[in-house]
DNA sequence: TAAAAATACTCCATAGGTATTTTAT
DNA sequence: ATAAAATACCTATGGAGTATTTTTA
């Protein structure tokens, strides 16, 4: 029993004539005798009862009918969905985001997939580096993005470098510290910090250029992980936010002294050895887009 | 897309291993090899994730894991199920029955499905001649059991006989004819008639042998074709039983003058053109062995 | 180096085509 | 006599086997 042979024994029980099916299905009348035969011959019984020039299901062709029916269409279903599914239509992606990249991307990328893929699922998960390159390994995850300094190289882990941003510490207009000329860290003390969960990689370039007391543990007053809460606190409060410098526009960065001069270097990563599906793909040029924006 | 290179990727997904899914399949390795292959270049994407000797299923792999595993599963249960169709465990079979059959055989054959055929459905229709063989015609019957000899020859009818019956007038043991040497129509009609629906056939044969009285629409007082309902009336008042003289085995018959000498001829009947299930002929078989039992 | 998958080739079973026969209208 | 299905016969594609190469653990 084969899909082909099905799929002639639908047409041929439709139309009820030899004839007329097989130029319906591209085939010679006899070819379609035999394959119509074969099915008989393998299930031990008739199809159709030959009662002269015309032909009728029996009670067992009805039945197959029935169930030939529905496993074609079963077929064909699989055929359209798999194309959907391959061109990126639909399917599923679960992306992880570091801290950075989660305040700069989760919303925009749940707006992509929503407007460019609404039969599409996107998962977003954030969390620290090592949690998630551990669901990357187990396969609970499909691509991270990350600050790669804070990546341990490892050879099953293909790593796309995406952009460079700079950090800075902001506050609001008109804010205490907005106008000096020269912010030394003892100054900035004086005010509340804010920030998103920060990288042991931003924690040791703040120590090297402050000092320890420049340790987000110590540094950070005011941590969250939604961005638009801490630039909601900082435009309405004298807290200073230490963040990727372009997520807060409308702030004022101050001039540092020493200069903070740290950059975030951002990256797409995924497992070497599992091949990236079609959304998964749009999901990594979306990003790049997004990203290039700040 | 084959059923049969569905069969292989499922086995290939469950084992990961190209040899040894192959020897589970009864095939070569490379022979398995190229039937994924061929799938995967039909649609245009990899279904595993070659990682060095290791594989593993891609996203797309996933998904068409679970399409072709309801695929198969579908195609196996179809040959399962047609078996259990053609050998006559399940099924439907819808049997016409005529007045006289319809007393002697529907609840013995309700009986012998039910007990023989636990799965398979049976449906029994009763009225008369014409009406059954129109519905037989109509593909709303798969076979009648008639007395044939109302039947109007036709070719398109297979008629098989199965027996031949004799009738009588019954009364109950102790009836004021019960011993009467000679009943005459005249004596017979001192007491209420009872019979199921008699065929035109039986009605020629009354009049012709006792006069235009005795048809049946003048002569039968009480008519209903529950058979048991009859025996019960008649078992049980002076009323007379016209009928198939075994359905009454406790009664007794009328010595009637002239003799009723009357037989049922009952048949098999079924489209010629129809071939006939596995069920029905089952049901063929037993309503024989039923009829010869009287 | 060994084990596993892919490739190269050869072969044959079978699906399909053409020509013809059979059958029923 | 004709139209439709079945049969006979031939061809070729593709699925399967063996031998071999490639790859990686």
């Amino acid at each position: 029993m084969t899909l082909v042979q099905l799929r002639h024994f639908l047409e041929l029980a439709n139309t009820a004539s030899f004839s007329k099916s097989a130029v319906k299905l591209h085939l010679s009348q006899p070819a379609l005798s035999r394959s119509i035969k074969s099915i008989e011959d393998e299930f031990g019984h008739q199809l159709f009862d030959r009662v002269g020039r015309k032909i009728e299901l029996t009670a067992f062709g009805q039945y197959f009918y029935a169930q030939a029916r529905d496993l074609v269409d079963r077929a064909t279903n699989l055929k359209q969905s798999s194309h959907q599914l391959l061109s990126g239509q639909t399917g599923k992606v679960r992306v992880g985001l570091g801290s950075g990249p989660g305040a700069l991307l989760t919303s925009p990328l749940m707006k992509y997939v929503a407007s460019e893929f609404p039969k599409a699922h996107l998962e977003i998960a954030r969390g620290h580096t090592t949690l998630l390159v551990q669901a990357l390994r187990d396969r609970q995850l499909d691509a991270l993005v990350l600050d790669i300094r804070s990546l341990n190289p490892s050879s099953d882990l293909e790593v796309e470098g995406l952009c460079e941003l700079p950090g800075a510490f902001m506050c609001r207009k008109g804010h205490p510290l907005s106008k000096a000329r020269q912010v030394t860290l003892a100054k900035l003390k004086d005010y509340p910090v804010a920030s998103t969960p920060l990288s042991d990689e931003v924690a040791r370039i703040l120590v090297d250029r402050y000092g320890a007391d420049a340790h987000p543990d110590v540094l950070v007053n005011v941590r969250c992980d939604e961005i638009s809460s801490l630039l909601d606190v900082v435009r309405s409060t004298d807290a200073i936010l230490v963040a990727v410098r372009s997520l807060g526009p409308d702030l004022v960065a101050l001039k540092m002294s020493p200069e903070l001069n740290a950059t975030a270097k951002f990256g797409w990563v995924s497992l070497r050895s599992r091949s990236e599906s079609p959304l998964c793909g749009y999901l990594r040029t979306a990003t790049k887009e997004i990203l290039s924006g700040h």
